[in-house]
DNA sequence: TTGTAGGCGTTATCAT
DNA sequence: ATGATAACGCCTACAA
C-alpha cells in the first residue's frame, strides 16, 4: 500500500509533533517526555519505521560498513570473508564485498566507487595484476582506514594479517626432503605477488638447510589455476631436470599437476611427490591424497575484522600491526615415500 | 594533506562560481560555458573529485547498486555471482553481496539494512533455514524490485531464473538405472527446500518411467553437509535395503557418501554406484571419479542479472519472468558399471 | 520537554 | 550562461 518507506517527517506529522522530537524518541535521546517517546515508537512500529541508512550516513560522515576487496571467492578467500562477517557483526558493522577477479581495473574501480562515501574503510586483498598501489595511497591521504589481508599491498604502510607463507613453503618442503626427495620443484604464483615469493623464499630456505643446491630451472612462475599447473608440469616432466617432488603453491596447482603427472603414466608417491598449499576440503579423497598445508583462513578473516574495527575505533591511522598467522602441513599419500609412514593412508 | 574528500562547493568556492555551475560543468549539462566547463573540469581532475554518492542516491532516490543475498560462497554460488557481477557492471550497476550463512535470522538483517535505501533492488536466493516470505513481502509492498535466483522463495511471485532441477533429478536418476542399479537411494537436502524437492521429483519421475517402485525408505533428508551425508549413507548401508546406487543432490554430499561406501569396504560402480550434483570442478580426479550434473552457474547469475536490470529500467514490477536452464549429465567412473562404457575413464 | 534552523553533498527549479 | 534556493532524510545546537 504505502509506496514510500515512512520517514520521521511522516510520523511528526501524523502526531502533530516535530522532526526534532521524533528523532529523539526514536534514538531514546536524554531530554524526551516518556510519554511522547511511547507513542512516537508505537506508531514508528506500526509503520515499520527505518531509518534511511544514506542520510545518517551523510550527515554523521560515518556509514557503518566496511568494504570488503578481494581477487575472487574460492575456498580460502571465502573462509576469511565468513570471518571477518563475524568479526564486523560482533561490532555491529556490515561487509559489502567486491571481487576484483584479479582485475587490476576492476579493483581500482572497486576501490574508487566504495570510497565514495559508501564505507568507513577496507578491508583488501590484492589482485594478482596490481603492481601500483597508487589507487591505495588515495586511503592513506584522506585517512581512511584499511587493512590488509592475504596477498598485502608492497610497499605500503598498513596493517596487515598474514600467513607466515615462508614457513609454508619451508616446511612442505623440508617434508619432501625428508621423505627423500631431493629435486624437487616449485610450482610458484605470478612473480608480482608477494605470497609467491615468500613460499619460494622458504622452499629455498629448506633447501638451504639440508645443503641442496637451489637450481632456479626447477622454479616456474605461472598462474594461480589447473590448466597452467598442468602444462608447467607437462614441461617439467619432460625437461631434462626432470624433477622427483613438485611442491605447488595452491591445490588448484596441484590438481593441475596431478592431472599431468597421471597422464605422463608416474606414480605417486613413489615416482614422484606432491604437496599442495590450503589444504582444501575433500583433498582426501583424492588418488592419491594430496599432502597441502592449511592457513587458518577463518581465523585471518576475522582477525582483519578486529584489527580493522579496533583501528577505526581508536581513531588509529598511523600504527601498522602485523599479525603473522601460521601454517600447518597435511601429510597424506601424494608425498609419502617412506613406507613405515604408508600405512597411516591406507584406505577402502 | 587534504584530509576530506573535495565536493563540488569546494570547487565552486576556488574557482569563484557558484555551485550550481560547478554541478551542471561536472555533468556536462546543457547550459553552460565551454570555457567554465573546461576549468571546472580541470580543476576536478586536479583535486580527484569523486562525486559523493550518499549524496547523490539520497537525492535522486537511486543507489545504482543491487544487493546479492545469498545463503553461502560456495562453487556454486560465487560463480553465479560473478554472473550477477558481470550483468551489473555491463549495465553500470555496483554488486553488493551478502551471506546470510543459511540463517534466517542473519537473512532477514541483511534484507532490512540494505534496504534502508542502500539498494536499488535485490537479487536474492534463500537461506535454508528460511521458511516464511514475510521479510520479502515488504518489497513487494514498497514496490522494490527483485529478482530470485537458484533457490527460489516459496509462494512469492517473483521473476526467478532457475535450475531445471527436476530435469536434474531425472537426468541422474535415470542414468543410474540405464546402468542397470535399481535400488537407488536419493539424499535429497532439506525437505524445506524447492530444490530438494524437485530434484526429488525428478528422481521420482525416473523411477515411474522405468517401472520402479519408489521406496520412500530410500529417500534421506539431509543437510547440503559432507559429514551428515557421511552418516546417513552408513545407515543406508546398514539397512536391510541396501541400496545399490546413490544419487545426492550436492557434490559435498557425494564426497561424504564416497568416504561412508570406502570405509564399508564397498567398490565404486560395481557394488554401488554413486551420482552427485553439481559438477563442481575436480570431480574427475577422485577415485573413483564421481559423476555429477551440472548447472550453467555462471549463465544462471548472468540471466538474473539481466532480468533484474530490465525489470528496473523499465519500471516493471508486475510481470514475473520464470526462467529455467538445463543441467547437463556428467558420467564419470562412480556410476558407469557396464563394462562397455568403462574403457573411457580408465586413467593412468 | 519541545521546536526552530542549519547543514551533510548533490541536483533541479526558478530567477536573473 | 550563471546564481540563489529548496529539497532528499536525518541530526544537533540553540532557542523557547
Amino acid at each position: 500500500m504505502q509506496n514510500k518507506p515512512p520517514t520521521i517527517k511522516d510520523i511528526a506529522q501524523r502526531l502533530h509533533l516535530s522532526i526534532s522530537t521524533v528523532s529523539r524518541a526514536l534514538r531514546n535521546a536524554a531530554d524526551i517526555n516518556p510519554e511522547t517517546k511511547k507513542i512516537v515508537i508505537e506508531l514508528a512500529e506500526q509503520l515499520n519505521y527505518q531509518p534511511n541508512r544514506l542520510a545518517l550516513s551523510l550527515r554523521q560522515k560515518q556509514t557503518n560498513t566496511i568494504g570488503v576487496i578481494v581477487p575472487n571467492l574460492d575456498y580460502v578467500l571465502s573462509t576469511m570473508v565468513k570471518g571477518i562477517d563475524e568479526a564486523a557483526l560482533e561490532a555491529g558493522f556490515t561487509v559489502i564485498v567486491c571481487q576484483s577477479n584479479e582485475s587490476f581495473g576492476r579493483e581500482v574501480v572497486n576501490t574508487r566507487r566504495m570510497l565514495n562515501s559508501l564505507v568507513d574503510g577496507f578491508i583488501i586483498s590484492i589482485s594478482s595484476e596490481t603492481k601500483t598501489n597508487e589507487h591505495f595511497k588515495v586511503l592513506k591521504e584522506r585517512e581512511i582506514p584499511f587493512v590488509t589481508f592475504d596477498r598485502i599491498i608492497p610497499e605500503l604502510v598498513a596493517s596487515s594479517v598474514i600467513l607466515d607463507n615462508e614457513e609454508g613453503g619451508f616446511i612442505a618442503t623440508e617434508h619432501l626432503i625428508e621423505q627423500g626427495y631431493n629435486k624437487i620443484a616449485i610450482l610458484a604464483g605470478p612473480k608480482s605477488l608477494g605470497i609467491s615469493n615468500s613460499r619460494l623464499e622458504g622452499y629455498k630456505m629448506a633447501l638451504k638447510k639440508h645443503n641442496i643446491k637451489f637450481d632456479p630451472e626447477l622454479v616456474v612462475n605461472c598462474d594461480f589455476n589447473q590448466d597452467f599447473a598442468y602444462f608447467a608440469t607437462e614441461e617439467l616432466l619432460n625437461s631434462k631436470k626432470r624433477p622427483d617432488a613438485i611442491f605447488t603453491i595452491s591445490d588448484r596447482m596441484a590438481i593441475g599437476a596431478m592431472l599431468a603427472i597421471k597422464k605422463r603414466g608416474l606414480k605417486m608417491p613413489d615416482d614422484i611427490g606432491l604437496v599442495g598449499f590450503n589444504n582444501e576440503p575433500s583433498l582426501d579423497l583424492f588418488s592419491p591424497s594430496i599432502s597441502s598445508v592449511e592457513q587458518p583462513s577463518f581465523e585471518i578473516g576475522k582477525m582483519a575484522g578486529k584489527v580493522f574495527i579496533e583501528q577505526f575505533l581508536n581513531n588509529d591511522f598511523s600504527t601498522a600491526k602485523e599479525i603473522i598467522l601460521k601454517p600447518k602441513l597435511y601429510v597424506r599419500e601424494s608425498s609419502c615415500k617412506m613406507t613405515k609412514n604408508k600405512d597411516k593412508f591406507d584406505r577402502n
